[in-house]
DNA sequence: AGAATGACGCTGA
DNA sequence: TTCAGCGCCATTC
């Protein structure tokens, strides 16, 4: 499998994450059956040129935060502004809860 | 070519 | 609940 076609897959699972929902690097890992490769789906994302198509900022942690960090060059704050404008509320401490948001696909997500 | 570097995540203390 | 330690692996140095 090249690394395009596994660049593919993350880009047409995320598509599929509803307006107003967020689901987790892993979770999108998970469901192209590439389980234990979620640092490759952040590499994917990274790979978009902006604006995109795909809801990139619809990918957050494990943690339910943001992955804040220089690198991304203002993207991360980017992300939190198109997440506030769907309505998708943080705490205090920056955090997503996924009692309300998070993405539960059921069995048709993306598959191949 | 070998090592370091992450938009990550689980486990255990 | 937080946090270090580890596994992960394509990309970058």
């Amino acid at each position: 499998m090249s690394n395009n076609h596994f660049y593919q897959k993350v880009y047409l699972s995320v598509a599929k994450i509803p307006y107003g929902k967020v689901a987790t690097y892993g979770q999108i890992a998970d469901l192209i059956y590439e389980y234990g490769r979620a640092r490759q789906v952040g590499w994917a994302l990274r790979r978009l040129k902006l604006p995109s198509n795909v809801p990139w900022h619809r990918v957050i942690n494990s943690k339910g935060l943001i992955s804040m960090n220089l690198s991304r060059n203002g993207t991360d704050w980017i992300q939190k502004e198109l997440l506030i404008k769907e309505g998708v509320k943080f705490n205090s401490k920056m955090k997503i809860d996924f009692k309300k948001y998070s993405w539960k696909p059921k069995e048709l997500s993306f598959r191949e």
